[in-house]
DNA sequence: TTAATATGCAACAACGATTGTGCAGGCGTT
DNA sequence: AACGCCTGCACAATCGTTGTTGCATATTAA
């Protein structure tokens, strides 16, 4: 017996004794609107599973200029909230009976670009973006080519985009750290220990600059003002994060009364810089971190945490490419992740 | 102006006054072969850069019965392995310019077939599987297609594997946790708290039973012997491992000497369970994990970690496809990843 | 000078599906 | 009986590329 081949609809069809349009109505479902008699189309049905029988999706999407691919471009698959989102986005895809396709693109925008070039070249039918260094130039070409495209987490101007809302999302996480502040201790008053600090982020960034502004507000609400210093907007590299903290700890003589981490990779080195630190000093220290980590739930430490709502992201990207020109930017509120009180005394 | 209209060789040789042949000739570089002029392939490769025209890959697709899509089926993307995976996956199949197609499908088998299905609708050039539910059914499918496939991480009787040496990763963890035991202390002596215990897993999984015998043989080489109650196997589910640890405590009457956690899984259920215990407790605790998990450094006690190369699992699974029917299954050592010794005394 | 060989390209037939069009036969109507 | 309509399907064009074949010229060998 020969290898088992590769069947076609003419394969089908002749063994049948019928034309290959009639096969192709009738496995794609438009028989009836084509008129083709239900007991043949049940024939060919029966055949065609019984000889495991496939489309060739390539030769229909040549024909039908669409691919049933939908592509998501993402900087990288090791980060909890993009691997979220990756889950999320195949989900719904499947969902909708599309195929799934994310690409990991390390930030480069050349990278972006071929890989954008590449998904056009099979003829993806819609493309996500999430977190790319140059989404205008992305924008741009997708526009050309009238491809329908959607941006995560991320505002493209004169592109629909779907981002969290980052600026109440800060205010609340403040309010929670402010909320699990020790009680205020008079000796420190006037140190800056008193005080709460936002570590991290690019003041330059959408997203960080919302974050600041919500921020900014809460703790005015509360202490009445919010002095320059305690927003140390020092980007995202670890290094820096490390340094600032030290810099904060050795500036104050202490840490300070609570801490707002701006990004996954700063609470990461605020950890790290911790674990060198005597549990007495915890006792007294109140940490938030803008973004979603579930080993901060099992830290000694209570931590609160914002987390995105991936798949209120993905599911409102979707609405946004099925009704076109409706908003062109939609923000989706976070989930706040408040830690359970302190269990255990300072003091084992 | 119309809209900018998708261009295609036809377009591009009436332009230039040649004929599609030789454009798809010059554009996709046989065109030395072909004889085509060099002058004339340079004004062909010229024109088109400057429309900014990009080849259809479903029509080459078709017409190759390739695609230059490679398809990699995994469990789950929120996962630091499978993530990891997914990284080191795409980055080897740029290099080698395939298309990554990753997709998740949640350990049903009922959709890990449908994708299979899929993806062989779309003539990818291979399959990578890693932690399917029904490998050998995957395995039977792609080979009546023909398709190449390879399984990572999860041996498949009859096709080309590759795995991480899970005995010798277990007693080389086991060995660390034992390097770090507290000194001996006589009072525990027979209580069963002086000795290392393994939890987690199925010891009817390949990968368990291989992780077991390494833990079995570090134990015995070192005390002498490996008592039954050592090994409790009592599978993945977090709420299982989590009864399980709470019920080790109360048999012993406190935190054994040190544990040997099976699974990511596993390992946060201990670690949870270690957040509500006193820090003084954790001074004489020893602990391991056969699983990656970059939090775990972050910890204020130390954890050693065995963590997979996925790298080097991708790679491995690409030579494999390379030279088909060498060997089918190849293990690939682990790394272990050993925490820094205890910084800070048990007592502030 | 003639024949053989090389060069440079055009024509054309696939690849496997979808889809607009056409046509035969059966039926009912006037 | 002639006409139109409905049913059920076949035919053929088409999507954009690739690779085979063939056909002119141009060049060299004999």
């Amino acid at each position: 017996m020969k290898p088992t081949q590769k069947h076609t609809i003419h394969d089908i069809a002749m063994r049948i004794g019928t034309s290959a349009s009639t096969v192709s109505a009738a496995l794609n479902g438009t028989w009836k609107a084509r008129r083709i008699k239900e007991e043949t189309a049940q024939r060919i049905i029966a055949l065609a599973r019984e000889m495991g029988y496939s489309v060739n999706l390539q030769a229909r999407g040549l024909r039908t200029a669409r691919s049933g691919l939908v592509g998501l471009i993402l900087p990288e698959h090791s980060n909890r909230f993009f691997s979220d989102l990756s889950q999320s986005f195949t989900v719904e895809a499947r969902a909708r009976s599309q195929c799934p396709v994310i690409i990991a693109t390390a930030r480069k925008p050349e990278e972006e670009l071929s890989t954008v070039r590449d998904l056009m070249g099979y003829s993806i039918d819609a493309l996500f973006v999430a977190g790319a260094a140059d989404p205008s130039q992305i924008s741009d070409i997708c526009r050309a080519a009238q491809l329908p495209h959607v941006f995560i987490d991320q505002p493209c101007p004169g592109a629909p985009s779907v981002i969290t809302d980052n600026e109440t999302g800060a205010r609340q996480l403040t309010e929670a750290i402010i909320d699990t502040l020790a009680p205020h201790s008079p000796a420190l008053e006037g140190t800056g220990r008193e005080k709460v600090y936002l570590l991290g982020g690019d003041a330059r960034l959408h997203a960080s600059s919302r974050r600041i502004a919500g921020f900014q507000s809460a703790i005015t609400a509360h202490f009445g003002k919010c002095d320059a210093d305690q927003v140390i907007a020092c980007g995202y590299e670890p290094e820096v994060a490390q340094t600032e903290i030290q810099a904060l700890y050795a500036r104050l003589g202490g840490l300070p009364a609570g801490l707002f981490a701006n990004s996954i990779n700063v609470f990461e080195e605020v950890l790290r810089f911790l674990s060198q630190r005597p549990e007495i000093e915890l006792g007294a220290f109140s940490l938030g971190c803008f973004d979603y980590e579930p080993y901060g739930a099992l830290l000694r430490l209570p931590v609160h945490m914002v987390r995105q709502r991936h798949l209120e992201l993905v599911r409102t990207a979707w609405e946004l490419l099925d009704k076109p020109g409706s908003t062109d930017l939609v923000t989706v509120p976070p989930e706040l992740c408040l830690a359970r009180p302190r269990r255990l005394p300072p003091e084992g």
